[in-house]
DNA sequence: TAATGACCTTCTAGTAGCTGGAATCTGTAT
DNA sequence: ATACAGATTCCAGCTACTAGAAGGTCATTA
């Protein structure tokens, strides 16, 4: 397979699936005119990959999953691991937002935003007010 | 005034201070010596710049902020316009966030997580089994 | 005077995960 | 022959810093 079908079957660009090979995630086969050749497997690892992704997974949570995929003998407590601790990160980010969330809709509320200069968001930004958070 | 102080008083690393000059939104004067003279307004500048970031604004909405801070005849309606795209943006990322945490909250509580292979884990990651989102 | 150490300077390169673009080759259809 | 799609490589750029190297400056102490 070309890379243009794998990019369609996958639903990666081609330019990430590049991408991909360049930092070792996938080895496609090269045919004698020197473009990729994909096997099924390796367009199943992409679509793994793809979908890894964008559950948020970094590159290197990956490139573990990917190989504990590929381990028959894995023990499910290690991949359990990795989602878990993927969580935890993602739990933690929506806490920030939400302090942010916050403290912006107060400053936005506070905010009459009309055509005078007077705007608690900036007095709050040059610490001339009490911060907000 | 020295970096080092105007660190200490801005709670911003060095680093980021000379970053912050190379990208033009400071620019210290500089003593006989080569080294950096921050005056009273750089630093008011800085920390602006400081809680501005701590918010989660970007750089170039950082320096729209500060133009706007700058001008005493700035409307508070522009203001208000960049803080609420900014807090629109995050609620989004919150609403993504939340979606991972779903998902990924559903595959962690059906994988067991023992020394056997089985994981229902990967087999949503490799398409085997309906994804979860 | 010399040495030490803290502080300052500039520069380059690296981080994550791609993405865009240029220059060039291959394959297919007209 | 020509056009055009699709493939190749390589380089640069994106965000917002951060690490580190090589070196100059300042203040204190022996």
């Amino acid at each position: 397979m070309n890379i243009g079908e794998v990019s369609r079957a996958s639903g990666l660009p081609a330019k990430t699936i590049r991408y991909y090979e360049d930092i070792g995630l996938v080895r496609p086969a090269r045919e004698t005119n020197g473009y990729r050749d994909f096997s099924d497997q390796d367009t199943h690892k992409l679509a793994f990959l793809g979908r890894s992704r964008s559950l948020g997974f970094s590159i290197d949570d990956c490139r573990t999953l990917l190989s504990l995929y590929e381990d028959r003998d894995r023990a499910s407590s290690d991949v359990k691991a990795v989602a878990s601790e993927h969580l935890e990160r993602i739990a933690q980010k929506i806490d920030e937002l939400q302090a942010l969330k916050f403290t912006l809709e107060k400053l936005v509320t506070r905010c009459h935003g009309d055509n005078r200069p007077d705007c608690p968001i900036l007095n709050d930004l040059s610490g001339r007010a009490a911060p907000s958070a």
